[in-house]
DNA sequence: CTATTATGTTATCCTAGATAACTAAATTAG
DNA sequence: CTAATTTAGTTATCTAGGATAACATAATAG
């Protein structure tokens, strides 16, 4: 056979326009990438999104119970249990037994916690920064949580 | 006691700006809102997002394999084995072992699938167009479109 | 006081994805 | 051409994220 007498059935591209303009499917991609960033940064602090928001919170917030900082973030009480029992046995958070309602655990920040989410947030806001310069700045960024919102 | 001398520790709202400021963050629940919609959208149809998009590659490239419609969707090959063979059993997709290379699955839609997708789309397009109310139109639309691109 | 509700917990299930190992077929190297 | 390598599909297995159910204990309502 002489070299390429008809494109064939070659492995040339698919048509995926169907697919790709899809709001949805766009989302979805752009939130995974945002999320492999966020690990790849976070990686050597092992921490994953989900934590670093719950650490965010609590120190915001101290003394809140579980479910209160669970809510906030969408995930149910028995899942939020392993993630702060976790959080705890790296000694970045304490949970002490509420006075006021001796169900609850009110949540705080140890000082190693401090430490380390101050260590994570100047981390994180780097990334932030990069994010909003590919989006082309401030102005940018706000539109794009504007049309977020929109869909929420 | 009177009503309410102090808040003392009342359940109000947590502050959660650093939180829900992050771009990630709104990604993500954005992302899982339109999700939870598609979800609902077609639950009668016994159709996920995944599945939805691999009929819609595989009604427009006829007879690609496997391998080939997987890849446009960031599937790995050994999880699209099963969802491919979900839409086979439910007589939607046709796997015809290919001439030109015996170890490849060419994939077709049946007849079924095709009447299937057509109602599916039928859906879809309501629910996108939905969704482009809901951003302001379709120039906020593409304005998302072209900030998510710059995240990828 | 009794019945109901709320908090944290455990156990369990389900789904999405990722990895490793395997077969059969195709392709490349020698 | 044969031998080694690569490719397509498959199976089995593992992990992580979420969802549900049931439970003990404590708080609240009737």
């Amino acid at each position: 056979m002489s070299d390429n007498p008809e494109p064939l059935i070659t492995a040339d591209s698919l048509r995926a326009e169907a697919t790709t303009g899809i709001i949805g499917y766009r989302l979805r991609r752009a939130q995974l990438n945002v999320f492999q960033k966020f690990l790849a940064v976070f990686e050597d602090l092992r921490l994953r999104p989900a934590e670093y928001s719950v650490l965010v919170l609590i120190a915001d917030n101290p003394g809140r119970k579980q479910t209160e900082i669970a809510e906030v973030l969408g995930i149910k009480r028995a899942n939020f249990v392993t993630l702060v029992h976790g959080l705890e046995e790296r000694g970045l958070v304490e949970r002490s037994s509420s006075l006021q309602d001796k169900r609850a655990n009110a949540l705080h920040l140890t000082g190693t916690g401090q430490e380390f989410l101050a260590n994570a947030r100047a981390m994180h806001e780097a990334m932030e920064a990069d994010l909003v310069a590919r989006l082309g700045g401030q102005g940018a960024r706000d539109r794009l949580l504007a049309l977020l919102d929109r869909l929420t």
